[in-house]
DNA sequence: AACCGAATCAACCGCGTCTAT
DNA sequence: TATAGACGCGGTTGATTCGGT
């Protein structure tokens, strides 16, 4: 699909739209193999590419980079959006910085696709204070637990260890972030009683690159829910669908009932 | 097998902020 | 200091896939 661009200076160049190719990929991932990224609306005139930077940047960022984590969100990581969701509302990029692999498009997709869509079903408005009260007082207790069951038997893909935290991240000390150099399988949020206090314990954001990227998207973009694509072997692969979705039936009477007996 | 609504997610858009001149 | 262009964020859209009938 290719659209002429509203600018007349842009209009002497077609500028492609929608989704990217296999030969766009290559180039862009090429092009910033040699020169780096950054600059993008020069990188993408100079690469021979008829995107707009914008939509290089958007490409590189969310789907090109070596160290984007594709696949499910674990329970961890529900628990670590639902907790910094709760804290900073709809500040996706920064959510995102504590969340490895991640990116901001992909937070926020889930918030909408997941989350919001069962604030819907238990009739709650998703700014509600019910619905953050039931988040947190019901929603991310109960996850704990299923974290703490599932860490007794299996081994979940592993947010990075915190040796220190970075001073020049304010928002640290805003919240009183408490460095751990636990491993993740509940540490990096407190315990039920904490989920109110200041005392959290966040991963570091991820501004370096994942030491383990995962494969090489070419080889690796099995629709999220298509387990049998998942290699066993490779740390980023979700354990099982069933571990992996908290949104199941149990939870979702569970949560109901609460929020129409006791709210 | 075909249809259709729901769910998902990649990509785009608008706008505010930052930076260079 | 003013201005233009670049950048990045959050909201939204639309194509594709999934799942139920």
């Amino acid at each position: 699909m290719i659209e002429g661009s509203s600018n007349q200076k842009e209009e002497d160049v077609e500028v492609r739209r929608g989704p990217w190719t296999v030969d766009e990929d290559l180039t862009l991932i090429n092009y910033i193999a040699t020169h780096g990224e950054g600059r993008w609306n020069s990188l993408a005139r100079s690469a021979g590419l008829k995107r707009t930077g914008k939509s290089c940047r958007l490409r590189w960022l969310n789907y090109l980079r070596p160290d984007v984590r594709r696949g499910n969100i674990t329970l961890q990581e529900q628990l670590l959006i639902l907790d910094l969701h709760s804290r900073w509302g709809n500040r996706w990029s920064k959510i995102a910085q504590y969340l490895p692999g991640r990116t901001d498009n992909e937070i926020k997709n889930y918030w909408r696709t997941r989350v919001q869509k069962h604030a819907k079903q238990l009739k709650c408005d998703v700014n509600s204070k019910q619905f953050k009260d039931t988040m947190r007082y019901l929603w991310m207790p109960r996850l704990r637990e299923r974290i703490q069951a599932s860490s007794s038997i299996n081994h979940f893909p592993q947010t990075p260890e915190i040796h220190n935290i970075n001073p020049a991240t304010p928002s640290h000390s805003s919240f009183g972030i408490i460095a751990s150099t636990s491993h993740s399988h509940l540490s990096p949020i407190s315990n039920f009683s904490d989920s109110c206090s200041a005392h959290t314990t966040l991963p570091l954001p991820h501004n370096n690159p994942n030491p383990n990227p995962p494969h090489h998207y070419y080889s690796q973009t099995p629709h999220v829910d298509d387990q049998s694509h998942w290699d066993p072997n490779n740390p980023y692969s979700p354990q099982s669908a069933a571990e992996d979705n908290f949104w199941n039936l149990e939870n979702m009477l569970f949560l109901h009932h609460h929020l129409t007996h006791n709210m």
